[in-house]
DNA sequence: TGTACGTTTGAGAGCGCTCTCAGCATTCTG
DNA sequence: CAGAATGCTGAGAGCGCTCTCAAACGTACA
């Protein structure tokens, strides 16, 4: 059986370079690639990866880093959708995908991230407006593509939507069925969708005329935070409720049905991002569909066409959102 | 900027060969180490791993493959809270986890993993009776973990729960509760939890001397087809229904609430895994806690040491599973 | 026929590391 | 005190691949 390709290169009666030029497509004639490959073929072999990296500097790998706690990446389906989305380009594209998740700090993650040295580029999740793992991937050497950006990653390449236009359109449409006394539960404060969001929403309630800061309490993202402080919002007797995204609007659901109101009627319900959970919930949530999966394709995409030319500057791409009005804003609704 | 082990050499006045064995924990005087230790502490360097590779055959990668569905992998938390698990422990002893996920074929896939030649072993989610996939890697010389097990991996690593137990032990709780006309939805059939979790609860059906078969319905672990099947169930007239899995029993208490009838006092009904969303039903769903994040931890732990110690003979782990009694099936229980 | 050029191929020098082997110094044993 | 055992170190041979360089062989043109 060939192992290397000083086997195939015996084998076929070449050197070991052509054979190396059949596999990698380099300049050979037509008949000693045919000859060369039908050897191959007949062979089990595998370039070895470990080789070809360390004489090319390349490996096909890529990296995706989730730096999440564990709570939010069980709560949130988000994570999946994206890493789905990433994963559906890298195995077409790239030969493996290796994974970071949030089992260590941020400092420590970037430094296995960097010492490692085995992956092509990374693509990782910039949630926080202060991140130093973010930090260190685009300074160093390594080709980063953000999902999600901060106004300082003005260099980097990313994919992103639009978070406060977004909430500034979810929000007006609270305001367009007729309520006034609209609360916000924000996502994590000091994470980007959660402060964007909340300019969002600021945005369209001062446009209405309506008073941005009473009703603005802080959640974290998750469901039993908001379960919690939605209690605090019922005090002040809101008719309308924004809640950053789906997890968080499921969280407030209970806790307003818990307290005997009706939604829509009483109280008008909203979430950000349109995961499964959306739909699913009595009534069905009206949210922002942000198209997750897409932004997973997109940001593979983006990394994959950074690495085959990396000359062409950074990739940016701006995915659009759509509202997805469902029963929890407008209760004749039917589905 | 020292990038090489010669660089070090040269700086801490010793040969490569030296430097190496400081770097690895090799028989080195105490001397010579710290002062290479401190040329190290000076620069930022980092060994290369295909080096490394390439010349011990060792990485320090370790492999996850989850070949699930999309749908799957979103609707079940169950594999994010295994990789969860698996994560916490390669985090700490392992340099990097690459994922492998359903995106293609299992042929392709297994084709993939053996191709990349880059992982020191993997863990695979064994969920079928029959697959290719698995078959391959316990075939190939890749140290391979099995999470679940078919009856035919003799000789295999794996981390399991007793199904057939667990399902008789929740079935026999529907008995002891006084149900007699039990139904149940399976999970996928030709999957092994799905088929060892019937025999389960044929078994408990039969030695109770109920009807072991009539009321059997196929699901698929899913949530979708569980809203749809239970409803065949309920034109039975069942008095209970034990569910192959947490999000089966979420879809057929849709299906309960929406055909007018009371959980418990109707129906009765239990689950199987003990997910976040088994509490966060209303009622709260009776069901059997697996320690899925400890699968993930022992399934993990279970490889290192393998790899560590490859004499020492497959690692098999069985994990105790509990019954965890909530309102859906016991209405007067509190909490 | 001689020169120039393009195409195809092979030789060989690494890529950065591990690991074996041998050499030397030192200590222990009888 | 000879000889054996032990501890530490350096030299050097790879691991399997890529990639540059130059050779060899046409073919075209003057």
């Amino acid at each position: 059986m060939a192992r290397t390709l000083d086997d195939l290169a015996e084998l076929s009666g070449v050197s070991r370079a052509t054979v190396s030029r059949v596999i990698n497509g380099g300049p050979v004639s037509e008949e000693t690639r045919r000859r060369v490959l039908e050897v191959i073929e007949g062979t089990n072999y595998r370039p070895n990866l470990a080789a070809r990296s360390l004489a090319s500097g390349r490996t096909g790998v890529v990296g995706v880093v989730m730096h999440v706690e564990p709570p939010v990446l069980f709560e949130d389906s988000y994570f999946v959708a994206l890493l789905h989305g990433v994963s559906d380009v890298l195995a077409d594209r790239a030969s493996g995908m290796m994974l970071w998740l949030g089992n260590r700090s941020k400092e420590e993650t970037l430094d296995r991230i960097l010492g490692t040295g085995l992956m092509d580029g990374v693509i990782v999740t910039a949630d926080n407006l202060d991140d130093p793992l973010v930090d260190g991937l685009l300074a160093s050497d390594l080709p980063t593509v953000l999902i999600g950006h901060r106004r300082s990653d003005l260099t980097a390449s990313y994919v992103d939507i639009d978070n406060i236009g977004a909430a500034d359109t979810v929000t007006t449409h609270l305001i367009d069925i007729g309520r006034t006394r609209i609360g916000h539960i924000t996502g994590r404060l000091g994470s980007v969708a959660g402060e964007d969001r909340l300019v969002g929403y600021r945005r369209a309630m001062k446009r209405a005329g309506l008073d941005a800061d009473r009703f603005v309490i802080e959640g974290d993202f998750t469901r039993p935070s908001a379960i919690e402080v939605a209690a605090k919002l019922l005090e002040l007797d809101v008719d309308a409720i924004f809640c950053a995204n789906d997890a968080t609007a499921s969280g407030a659901l209970e806790t307003i049905k818990a307290a005997g109101l009706d939604v829509p009627k009483d109280v008008a319900l909203a979430g950000f991002d349109d995961l499964p959970v959306a739909s699913e919930l009595h009534p069905p949530l009206t949210t922002i569909r942000q198209g997750v999966h897409a932004q997973g394709i997109e940001s593979a995409s983006a990394l994959l066409s950074l690495l085959e030319n990396p000359e062409g500057g950074p990739r940016r791409v701006l995915l659009p959102t759509e509202l997805v009005i469902r029963q929890s804003t407008v209760g004749g609704l039917s589905g």
